[in-house]
DNA sequence: CAAGAGATCATCT
DNA sequence: GATGATCTCTTGA
């Protein structure tokens, strides 16, 4: 199942630790990507330092003041994207940065199931490197500022999230500070990093 | 292995 | 004009 807005509009913190184990599902034309989320960090609010809407409302970070369950995508050092999915009420920007991704194939295909192979080279197969980092991910589902502002909860969405069911138990979550925030000051240090332990498809230990 | 540099541009001062 | 929610490649121990 798909998931609505209501999955998105609840604390920053507990949708990121909830996205772990779900699966991103990226539609090109006739072909379906998709990956399981094994790496997020939330990005909590007007007063975290780390988070773009702490420097206030800009016609950049205006997306993340409005409502729940739209996507949030930036270039990055000129070269990468990240994707982010805003979260929480109207007027509280927050958002969740998507870390990596565990590729997979679509069983529901019955054509050749597609991997994860777009964003770099090698020859087929699961390849544990080609979704293990916010840029990369982009890169290999085809993920650009077009997708900035639109909405990933309504059903003719390209760009979406789906329940197939599995939960990650909690001790099977790491905590931990973010990544790249260090010009954050006190912020710097909170753990709003989630990652599945022990997966290999993560982008940092 | 770890550390450092460079690529390259949208955004904000 | 500076800087970054990154990544890859190079260097050196």
């Amino acid at each position: 199942m798909f998931l609505k807005r209501e999955f998105f509009k609840r604390k920053t913190e507990l949708v990121a630790r909830d996205l772990l184990g779900k699966f991103l599902v990226r539609k090109i034309g006739r072909n379906i990507l998709a990956g399981m989320v094994v790496e997020t960090e939330a990005y909590v609010g007007p007063h975290d330092l780390a988070c773009h809407a702490s420097k206030g409302r800009t016609k950049r970070t205006e997306v993340m003041f409005g409502p729940a369950g739209v996507w949030y995508v930036y270039m990055i050092y000129g070269m990468y994207y990240c994707l982010n999915i805003v979260t929480e009420e109207k007027e509280y920007p927050s958002a969740i940065l998507i870390r990596a991704l565990e590729p997979s194939f679509i069983p529901s295909l019955q054509s050749t199931p597609r991997t994860l192979t777009q964003g770099r080279g090698k020859r087929g197969g699961l390849l544990s490197n080609s979704a293990n980092g916010p840029g990369k991910l982009c890169k290999a589902f085809q993920i650009d500022k077009n997708f900035n502002c639109t909405s990933a909860v309504t059903k003719k969405s390209k760009l979406y999230f789906e329940d197939r069911g599995i939960k990650i138990p909690k001790n099977k979550i790491i905590k931990t500070k973010r990544i790249g925030v260090e010009y954050s000051g006190q912020w710097k240090n909170r753990p709003l990093r989630f990652y599945i332990k022990g997966n290999r498809f993560i982008s940092k230990p």
